[in-house]
RNA sequence: GGCGGCAUAGCCAAGUGGCUAAGGCGGAGGACUGCAAAUCCUCUAUUCCCCAGUUCGAAUCUGGGUGCCGCCUCCA
């Protein structure tokens, strides 16, 4: 069965083909490591990791890199401003290595939590001055690219197709631009490939240039290239990087190689807060560990996301936030049946088609809520069975909900005060004291834990959020 | 100001020309229970923002309107 994914550059979903089958070539633009990573950002990471599980389902072996921005990423996209990186290590009185080190943990933290695999390789910036001076240096040489008082520019009147991605014109943007642009500069448009560094700059490197620094967008093609080179498939980013990020990468390959380098590029919608933008200055930034201090789990989060299409923008609200954790625990109690049925004898027979529909739903450019009703629809309208619970672990490899490890609930960890209590309570039930029962019944409750009276006597488990929703 | 996207039940959302408009959450009723919880069963959009049009047939296509959102400026 063939795979299509939607490719930005021909808007079109396009039939996947690798250039060195079996193995996939994929690039994820990684995190600036200057602040923690908030949901939204994690949301771009949650669908790079479910395309590479989906390649990975298609029998596909992966080379998955990502790089780590710990240099180069300036407050302004446009080239101006100060290093995001530097900023924060200066606010924080600490070095740049240090903040980029600390956010860089973070972030890896996180995504373990969201069952985000780790990419095959991680690269930082910093550990490719040379790569990129040496990119930079074929630029100059070939012509693509000149040097002004603070640094190296490339000279996008080079490269005719600029824009493409975007769908850009740019005679129209600059009408609207609001950017004030270097004046040295030979095109608004044209991008700092090699900043010279004024002395007092805390990152620098020696370069043909003088002392300096890379620029942003460098980093991408110069790793990409070392890790990838000629099997560079896929390359994966949030949509804000269409515009600027990704044509400059286009651009400079083009200068580079004489030719494109990535084939498809797909990129994921933004995530919205209460149908809006997540912005700091709106008081709705978050991340995971505001979804852990409320009382959710990551997973619940990561849920969350996969009930919506990736080129879709998905709406977070913390009633839906709490509806997809009751959902992944039901989930769970539904797997935890299934696990423990014996198999069918002579097999499933409806199995091939739930088998077929699931691989239809994620290879249709990755439609996973459709892939997710699917297994609701086995869930609760399918006899538990062994043969079902093999297959709702095949089709976790795709959706990484970690159904395998799933556990029973009230075999968590409890506190000796809350396990006293629902022994006493046990007591009084023996002695059919209802009101002492009920009544300790209701102080669990406020202390987070749910009972439940089963025949093969008492359970518990822990309330997950919705008590202190904002 | 320029460019683009979206609008499906209380909430989160699939579906892009034709079987009864997926699924989850929430809600209602019932079974079960000492009562609950959990679970199970049933129900929960005659209709897809509005108005025209194309078509035998549209949530799905076209035009207009309204609303929301994004980008062009930091951001995944």
């Amino acid at each position: 069965m063939d795979l299509y994914i939607f490719n930005t550059k021909t808007r079109e979903k396009e039939k996947f083909k690798p250039q060195k089958p079996p193995w996939v070539g994929l690039y994820t633009c990684g995190p600036t490591v200057y602040d923690y990573a908030h949901i939204g950002n994690m949301r771009a990471y949650v669908f790079s990791d479910i395309l590479r599980r989906v390649l990975e389902f298609n029998n596909f072996k992966i080379r998955h890199v990502m790089n780590i921005t710990d240099v180069g990423h300036l407050v302004s996209d446009a080239d101006e401003g100060e290093d995001k990186v530097v900023l924060e290590a200066r606010k924080q009185k600490k070095t740049p290595y240090e903040i980029a080190e600390f956010y860089t943990d973070v972030f890896f933290r996180h995504s373990a939590k969201l069952n985000i695999k780790d990419p095959t390789i991680a690269c930082k910036a910093t550990d490719h001055i040379q790569e990129m001076i040496d990119f930079v240096k074929v630029l100059v040489d070939n012509g693509y690219a000149y040097e002004i008082s603070d640094g190296i520019y490339f000279d996008i009147s080079t490269f005719p197709n600029y824009g493409q991605l975007s769908g850009i014109d740019l005679e129209e943007q600059r009408e609207g631009a609001r950017v004030e642009v270097n004046p040295e500069k030979r095109h608004p448009a044209d991008f700092a490939l090699w900043k010279k560094a004024p002395k007092n700059h805390i990152m620098q490197w020696p370069s043909p240039w003088g002392m300096g620094y890379p620029g942003w967008h460098i980093e991408c093609s110069a790793m990409g290239l070392k890790y990838l080179d000629a099997f560079f498939d896929i390359h994966t980013g949030g949509v804000d990087h269409i515009p600027i990020h990704h044509e400059n990468e286009i651009a400079q390959n083009w200068g580079f190689k004489g030719r494109e380098i990535v084939k498809y590029w797909v990129h994921s919608e933004f995530l919205q807060v209460d149908g809006g933008k997540m912005a700091k200055s709106l008081g709705n930034f978050y991340t995971l560990d505001d979804i852990e201090e409320k009382g959710y789990d990551p997973i619940a989060f990561r849920y969350f996301l996969l009930n919506a299409h990736y080129r879709k923008k998905v709406n977070f609200t913390w009633e839906a936030l709490q509806g997809a954790q009751k959902a992944i625990e039901r989930l769970t109690e539904h797997v935890l049946k299934f696990k423990e049925a014996p198999p069918m004898e002579g097999g499933e027979p409806g199995l091939e088609g739930y088998r077929k529909s699931f691989k239809e739903a994620v290879n249709d450019d990755l439609n996973v809520p459709r892939a997710i009703a699917l297994i609701w629809d086995i869930l609760r309208g399918e006899e538990p069975s062994q043969d079902y619970y093999q297959f709702l672990l095949e089709c976790d490899r795709v959706l990484g909900l970690g159904l395998a490890e799933m556990e029973k609930k009230g075999e968590e960890e409890i506190s000796e005060e809350i396990r006293e209590l629902i022994e006493r309570r046990e007591e009084a039930r023996k002695k059919r004291n209802w009101a002492e029962a009920d009544s300790i019944r209701d102080q669990l409750l406020e202390k987070g834990i749910r009972l439940m009276d089963t025949p093969e006597g008492v359970r518990w488990e822990k309330i997950k959020g919705g008590e202190n929703n904002d």
